[in-house]
DNA sequence: ACCTGAACACCGTTCAAGT
DNA sequence: ACCTGAACACCGTTCAAGT
């Protein structure tokens, strides 16, 4: 934080992109989209709602740039290699749609977001290092991308319906509401009601994303 | 119309749901999420807008309604059996929101939807039939939900970037873009740009599905 | 009971006027 | 150049008044 040296108000300040953008991830994060307006949005940052279209385009772009900041630094770049670094590069994006549903929505909304260019790229590089022909690359990277974005959706979906923390009264009432389904029509759902109730979002995402990589193996792999 | 002595206005038939939600989806399917709106739809039934809330609750019921004329009788209740059922769902949904974008959105955006459960349920009585675990059932139920409705949500997305024929000129030019990554930066997706040129959109879809049947057999299946 | 459409409460965006 | 906030154009929803 280099520069001024009175720090006496947040009035001080000028208006920037950068202030603006880290405003509307506070209100994103601590009400969501329904909460996020031009005019509030000028009123926490101590000026009219006009005021910001010299810094952003409009509000489209505002939510663009707000998703790009909580999802830019969350792709692990490190060095795990094969199934291991899928599931990490899968697990970060899923954590981070989890802390923050509104950009989940956002990424599922906008499919031309630089930060699913990016994680497309990830997870390819690692689909090619497991060894699958190249013809099958493309289309294992992609269902590893649109299953992340299937589950990043549903949880922000399912945020907006249980805000705070009444996740598991949420969670147990749509169990009891699938286990008084109609047998005769609905045997499964019936049937796994209680490991709905019970279940874990990160570990069954997690399963669901080692299946697709099951699969990668059993169909794809060339020889070892 | 001449002759009517009681009937003042040129609306032929009585306002009932059905119609309301009918003109809906003809102004979704033809001009999308952005096209709908309680004015245009009241002139389009010949009344005002607040006629309308006589028949339905509101625009949150309204496009609920209108997803569930365009999903509720697309699902498969064939005689198929085992991957080629789930195949076969999956791609009637596929279709579903492919001839009806908006649809893709709406799914995505409601988890409680009836809609979902209904595909939930058929996919779950199907896995079943493969001969999981009865612990790892759910979760490849989901995981293959979650995945349809994850290739549904871009869809969707991609349908209102590129909302006429120029389907082709969409995936032309985001493949000349590809090609044009910087390769250290880069490299894979840069190395599939033809293949998004060239590829189907629906055969890639059902290659996904079969990645994570083929996960399903390898992880699953009790039979050894 | 059903319908009508003006009115209300918002909200994204623009723009003339200020600094 | 940057900021201000009133004003404009919508749109979901309500409601007193009509049939």
């Amino acid at each position: 934080m280099p520069g001024s040296a009175h720090h006496t108000g947040r009035r001080s300040d000028a208006l920037t992109r950068q202030r603006i953008v880290e405003a509307a991830v506070a209100i994103l994060d601590a009400e969501g989209e329904r909460g996020l307006n031009f005019r509030r949005l000028g009123r926490e940052l101590s000026t009219g709602p006009g005021a910001l279209y010299h810094h952003v385009a409009g509000k489209d772009e505002l939510l663009s740039a707000a998703t790009e900041v909580v999802l830019a630094d969350v792709i692990p770049t490190g060095d795990a290699r094969g199934d291991d670094a899928v599931r990490e590069v899968a697990l970060a994006v899923f954590d981070a749609i989890d802390a923050h549903p509104w950009a989940g929505t956002q990424l599922t909304l906008t499919p031309t977001h630089p930060t699913l260019l990016r994680i497309f790229e990830t997870l390819g590089g690692h689909v090619r290092a497991l060894g699958m022909p190249r013809s099958a690359e493309f289309a294992a990277a992609s269902a590893l991308l649109n299953y992340v974005l299937g589950v990043g959706g549903q949880n922000a979906a399912n945020a907006r319906m249980a805000p705070a923390g009444s996740r598991g009264d949420f969670l147990g009432s749509a169990a009891a509401t699938w286990a008084q389904l109609d047998p005769a029509e609905f045997p499964f759902t019936r049937d796994v009601a209680d490991q709905l109730r019970e279940h874990d979002d990160r570990e069954q995402f997690l399963a669901g994303v080692d299946l697709i990589l099951a699969g990668i193996r059993a169909l794809g792999v060339t020889r070892r």
